[in-house]
DNA sequence: CAAACGATTGCAAAACCATTCAAATGAGTG
DNA sequence: CACTCATTTGAATGGTTTTGCAATCGTTTG
């Protein structure tokens, strides 16, 4: 996978010349960096089931509606605020639940969903870090 | 899209007994929820842009390299830290640059990408709601 | 100016996803 | 226990996304 050879001219690019303790150095760092990105695998797959269960239109509504709510709403709630069938509002649900967006609870027939910390979290994020110009 | 039916029922377990002014009621709580938890159209799509570029491993693991360094990367030095060909690479730091993820800078032929205060929120909202027990 | 090079782009194939319809589940009620 | 109702589940479908290949762009260098 890893070939040095374009890292060896963009040294000798940066620097000038261009020897083999450079290489070497430069080599080191990002090995160190890949070790200080690298996130626990079990981890990574639940980052990304959270971003792409947010990233669909249908689940970043529920999830904007569960977080502005200030407290848990029934699906029979939700379901008219969002235009797609009852069924894909359950699955839209159970995707975000399953993501560790959500939690559900039962009662009776009904059943009551509230967002998490972690839902909150990145939409709080989001907002935080919009754009002022267009 | 909203029938009341169900929303009547749900109030009427709630509250024992259902009159038209409790329906009402929840039905303007509804309806004021849906405009706190709208968001600006434009700024749903960039929201949504962000969350599903972060959403595939390989951005996403583009996206933690170049947030763990102290500053910009050449493509040269972030194509041997992930195992996709060279135009993958190309293409995910295209949308995660779209996305308003990274910031590209030109010099030469050499292309630099750093990441952008919202790719760090994300990542740093996502860090922050780890959950502790498996 | 032609050749070399880093990086991007258009395209096609394969993998994946959101939605819906139909059927099932499980709780409450007569 | 049959019936209704809220919600979920499974399968099917149409649409989008990811990737690698080949071709191309823009920059530097001989």
């Amino acid at each position: 996978m890893a070939t040095t050879e374009r890292l060896e001219r963009l040294i000798a690019d940066e620097v000038g010349e261009c020897c083999a303790a450079d290489v070497n150095d430069r080599l080191a760092a990002l090995h160190e960096l890949e070790a200080t990105a690298r996130v626990d695998e079990a981890d990574e797959g639940r980052d990304l089931d959270a971003l792409s269960a947010l990233g669909s239109g249908t689940r970043y509504r529920l999830a904007r509606l569960l977080t502005a709510a200030d407290g848990e709403l029934c699906v029979c709630e939700l379901e008219p605020l969002v235009d797609v069938s009852e069924s894909a509002v359950s699955h839209a649900l159970s995707t975000l639940t399953d993501a560790g967006l959500l939690a559900r609870r039962k009662e009776g027939k009904w059943r009551y969903y509230d967002s998490t910390d972690r839902a909150e979290a990145l939409l709080a994020a989001l907002d935080s870090t919009r754009e002022v110009d267009e």
